[in-house]
DNA sequence: GATGAATGAGCATTCATTCAT
DNA sequence: GATGAATGAATGCTCATTCAT
């Protein structure tokens, strides 16, 4: 909290006018952030591309974040594991950007593109799962993260994702 | 550390009799659970199986430890983000088993098996996050996790990974 | 700490919010209070009084401050040998009041007052050591220390100090 | 205790084998120190030699030992403030050598070599605490120590003690 | 005598939260 | 709204002492 008012530049106190707690803080960076994120599917989600094509324009969302705005991501991979519990439930953003990515898997199942013997569910988690991991190679600085890098991961993702890795 | 002590159901300063710190106790943990994780991994890189048969091993020794131990998962997973950037250094086990699953696709790719256009590195994270993943929603009670639901979700982790979602 | 919050009457916390910590504590106390014995001694210095004369002005200063602070030298004399080393190199203070003590020794045998066959910086540490050790008789209750017997002390240590004990 | 052990090269336990408590085995140290001290220092009363000569050699047996055992006058110089209170109540040596430096003084002036304008109780403490003193810087590392720095201490306290800064 | 594991009170430090101004 | 001092529970760590073998 201190860190947050400074970097603000208030008064320690201020934060407590404007937030309940640290929790409602963090809720708040939740809530914003996956805000952007839901948004962001749904456009995806009404295009007329194909389903491959929308889970490639996903991956790119997701991890050009890292990109934009570094700190942020390392907050919410720092934090959402710590607080998951809490947050998950009580950010409903997030539940919805998880359905929503569920709702390309499904719906790619319904238009006969994607496999349906794998549950949609299992599907979103195992993406988001792939994204979220190498955001938290780059938080780590343990996967290099030049332009040229979030290009190469991008398309990596969607290939294995998509594709498989096997011939 | 008052926790673990009360845990093991000795006196708070005998932890500190056996472990320098609390940072050494941690330390010790994922080098235990790690040094395990590898050399399953290391015997199953040693079969003469196929890559996707590697590779469904694989999934199938992380995603046990959940059903043996979830206790230990919840740690690993609260813990690995928070202090991830000393332990990853310091614990050598880690590297060794993620060198462990990177050589297992460059192998695949060797023998003609896995595609040659993915970036082994980046394909062993994208496992790596697919499979931390399922073990997250299972620590934080947002995928089912019995039995049957395990063998599920290391069905469609093979399944997605190795052939990909499209048909 | 404990102590200090609980004498001052605040809570435990508040100390660090003026201090970084103990050591910062001890320093400001140490830093005060030869800050004010330094200045003390500086006016001494500034006197047109003999050598021997700003000696017993020192002495007087000196071993006032257990009549007027009891506690204050309780705590100096405690800690000064324990965290001496440290506290010695941060807090200037100390080495300018040496300095100063060892200044009217050396002018003392510029202006013929005081022998020259004693170094200097022996002679400043002689002198501190004599008045120490009296405060720290007082603190232990080993000397006696009414009204009379500080003048006592205050005489006795003039009289070695300036004159020797040989007749 | 753990030192004292391991120094001893023998069990943890052991050393409460021996000794009651921790402050025990200080005061053996004390009892031990002072003992040899007192030894000395009585030798030193008892000869024919002038006040003066066993006031040097007093300052001598004193000062020696820092060159003999370092490691011992450490301890000495770092618990005595701590501990002084309880130790010099509890070990009989050192008021024993106290009282035999004071009687020094006492029959000095007696014999009509020292001055009896002063306290012979607070003469000794006056040349306990310069010796005392420079012990300290010694370990403090804050004076030069020497072989020939020892001996200049030496003449320089009996210089002063005894004839006093004034010419 | 000898060993070293076991105990637990004590202590410095942190930090989310409250509150008077 | 804004400020920052005040609060106190929580936590990692130390160390003198005890005890079973």
């Amino acid at each position: 909290m201190s860190d947050i008012a400074g970097e603000a530049g208030v008064a320690y106190g201020l934060v407590y006018h404007y937030f309940e707690s640290k929790e409602a803080v963090l809720e708040a960076i939740f809530r914003d952030t996956w805000g952007m994120m839901l948004e962001a599917i749904r456009t995806v989600e009404q295009t007329e591309s194909s389903p491959r094509e929308q889970l490639r324009k996903t991956a790119a969302i997701v991890l050009r974040t890292w990109r934009n705005d570094p700190d942020l991501v390392r907050v919410l991979v720092r934090e959402i594991t710590r607080r998951g519990e809490q947050l998950q439930r009580e950010v409903g953003e997030i539940s919805l950007a998880f359905e929503a990515l569920q709702r390309i898997v499904t719906r790619g199942q319904e238009a006969g593109a994607f496999r349906t013997d794998v549950n949609p569910r299992l599907a979103a988690w195992i993406v988001y799962g792939a994204l979220e991991e190498i955001l938290t190679g780059w938080v780590l600085g343990q996967l290099p993260d030049g332009e040229e890098d979030v290009a190469d991961a991008e398309r990596a993702v969607v290939a294995v994702l998509s594709d498989g890795l096997t011939i």
